[in-house]
DNA sequence: TTTAATTAGTTGCATAACTAACTATATGCC
DNA sequence: GGCATATAGTTAGTTATGCAACTAATTAAA
């Protein structure tokens, strides 16, 4: 039954991406509401980064399936930001390594608690055997198209 | 153990990211390589008028879950295409239907079949009944966000 | 060693998203 | 009828994405 076939995949595409952009708003609004004017395309940058100090913008791009230009310009905004510093490698001319600035890691905590209370929204109702089987297709679809 | 709840979570929405920016990349890309030059932004409006044409602008927001603007925009641009019209409705005249050129009926058939193709590829290996189970906790997300 | 190929990052252009503010039409109420 | 409110759609400004073309620095090869 192809098209019974079809009819399953074409409603998960969908539900894939409504589902990731309501997590997102919803952080987003979440932020918000707690006085953090950042956007959640730039606090996933500096979570990366809280993970590990001092990235090179090429490995935040592998880090945040992003391409470079995407990078570049976050890296901008965050700059003006006052939240991350570019310091060009000694070793190698070519890359930045981007550093935290200490206001950046005073988000951390913060942010953390907001993404944490967000998820529980969004996961609300949702055992945690469905979520972990949930997380391993996500992964499967993602590891067949990347 | 609720450290070990929000690392589950938050992988998860990272993973729902990933997921669904990896169909979009592959389904523009698929649409690319056979000639389509249309974003998939695009095609997820038409997708809708192929299953009712005439829609009002509003209900096309609730439809594709989003806002005004974007859909102005989007309309903007497939008129320029000329892939749609607007018509404004004769007994509410602050609504426009946005109907179907003959050129938009032509690609339902051509891109669905792409489209098809391209899930077949993300959801490679994973079986029917977890697409189920992983839908209906998409399904549960965006009910609990929306 | 000097030329070719690779890698890191930037810039330009088009499209799309969100927010807020706006116009125009329609509806409800007094 | 006339005013307040709600609804449909547009516009403006900022941020972000994708792609292609670019510069600068590094590495490999002839």
């Amino acid at each position: 039954m192809p098209n019974n076939q079809f009819k399953r995949g074409e409603l998960y595409s969908f539900m894939t991406g409504m589902a990731s952009t309501a997590i997102a708003r919803r952080l987003q609004k979440n932020f918000k509401q707690e006085g953090i004017e950042i956007t959640i395309e730039q606090w996933s940058v500096l979570y990366h980064l809280w993970k590990k100090d001092g990235m090179s913008q090429q490995e935040l791009c592998n880090a945040s399936f992003r391409d470079k230009p995407s990078i570049t310009r976050l890296v901008d905004n965050l700059e003006k930001l006052k939240l991350v510093k570019r310091i060009s490698s000694s070793t190698d001319r070519r890359m930045n390594m981007i550093t935290l600035t200490d206001a950046a890691k005073k988000l951390q905590e913060r942010t953390m608690v907001i993404a944490s209370n967000t998820l529980n929204e969004a996961l609300e109702g949702v055992s945690g055997n469905d979520i972990e089987r949930a997380k391993s297709v996500l992964q499967q679809v993602y590891d067949n198209l990347k």
